[in-house]
DNA sequence: TCCTCATCTGACCGTATGGTCAGGTTTCAC
DNA sequence: GTGAAACCTGACCATACGGTCAGATGAGGA
């Protein structure tokens, strides 16, 4: 964001890494207790430093939660530009079906975190969905319904594509360890393959692609 | 359940009410707060009775949350009796489908409390992911080989097929609130024939159906 | 070197929460 | 009616938590 060219001294450097010490020690006990269950002793210990220093980089529990869901709210648009890079809906679609699975691979906790939030009701990122996320969506849905009306897919309703598109994708995190349970284990590199190729097929044949 | 036929006095008809009162209580403020956020006051308030009393009925915040996680299982596992009533694989995915979005829709905070468990690595329903589920996930498993074998179907991964159905299905309760603000307001009974229509349509489609 | 300011931390505080309990009230079998 | 057991409740307790603060420590510019 700004990785600016000044080559940022050694007290700016530390305090970075210490602050990215604290986020994913705080995205993981999120992820693992909910906001109400997550304490800020125990993120502290998770990342190294008294309760006391955290306060010092982080003022409440609500910033830094807030920094946390902002990190993987942000990780998911990226996602979109394997869509807009592609050309038509099969290699769109399905670029950005494997980008949100990988990032299911890669940042479970994340994923759990937003799903936690917003179930809640999302009491903090409430603005994101209003504005970001649902300008975010309709420009989306406006490909999707190009496509259609040149008859390069099925005539399916955007937002239901797009909801099970998040749904599918999202279960590999939210749900891991249910499916960990019912696969005997953690998914194997195999196992991951499997399941994009899975999600991506059954997708895009849905979409008569 | 065990609604025998002894037409049970004023004593135990009134505890069950109360009881069934404390549950969707509960099941709401759960829901909504987490377990680690949900207050036994807050509960009580909603209950219309004094917290003491609720723990009279329910002696720890554990053994409440864990009978209203109990209920939204035992919810779901009926839904698949219109999976194994079908005679072929159009007709029994397509009933559990539909059974499911039902499910959603009249028990949005019955899943969100599924779901906040699972993510949270199931420390109170661990057990029943691994038996309960996993044997009755194994059974289901079996038909759609069957279905497979015989040519019925085309050929995908019965858990991959079983995660998205359980993904897309229950996304609409556990995303609620984001799937209303992205909708500009709640479902209508057409938004939900939609969806419905949209998921079934999908996934079918996804196998050839 | 020395001064300033960022960084760090143990000890502490007020509050909210899950849970208890003594004692009251209602129900019901006999 | 009456005794026992189920039901109800205000007041209370111990604990854990988010957050504060005074003061120590360290870095870096002049």
């Amino acid at each position: 964001m700004d990785d600016s060219a000044a080559p940022l001294g050694r007290r700016e450097a530390n305090r970075r890494e210490i602050e990215a010490q604290i986020l994913a020690a705080a995205e993981t006990v999120f992820a693992e207790a909910g906001f109400g269950g997550a304490t800020m002793q125990l993120i502290a210990e998770m990342a190294g430093l008294p309760k006391a220093n955290l306060h010092y980089y982080f003022p409440t529990k609500e910033a830094l939660y807030r920094r946390v869901v902002e990190r993987i709210f942000l990780i998911w648009l990226e996602a979109a530009e394997h869509f807009d890079a592609a050309e038509g809906p099969a290699a769109g679609i399905g670029a950005y079906i494997d980008a949100k699975m990988e990032i299911s691979r890669r940042h479970p906790s994340g994923s759990k975190v937003w799903a936690a939030e917003v179930m809640h009701g999302a009491p903090v990122v409430q603005d994101y969905l209003e504005t970001t996320l649902r300008s975010w969506t309709e420009d989306r849905q406006a490909v999707i319904r190009r496509w259609i009306a040149e008859g390069r897919m099925a005539p399916v309703d955007p937002r239901h594509l797009m909801w099970m598109i998040w749904a599918a994708t999202q279960h590999y995190a939210d749900f891991g360890h249910q499916i960990e349970v019912l696969n005997g284990g953690p998914l194997s590199d195999a196992d991951w393959q499997a399941a994009k190729d899975s999600v991506r097929g059954m997708i895009l044949r849905g979409l008569g692609l």
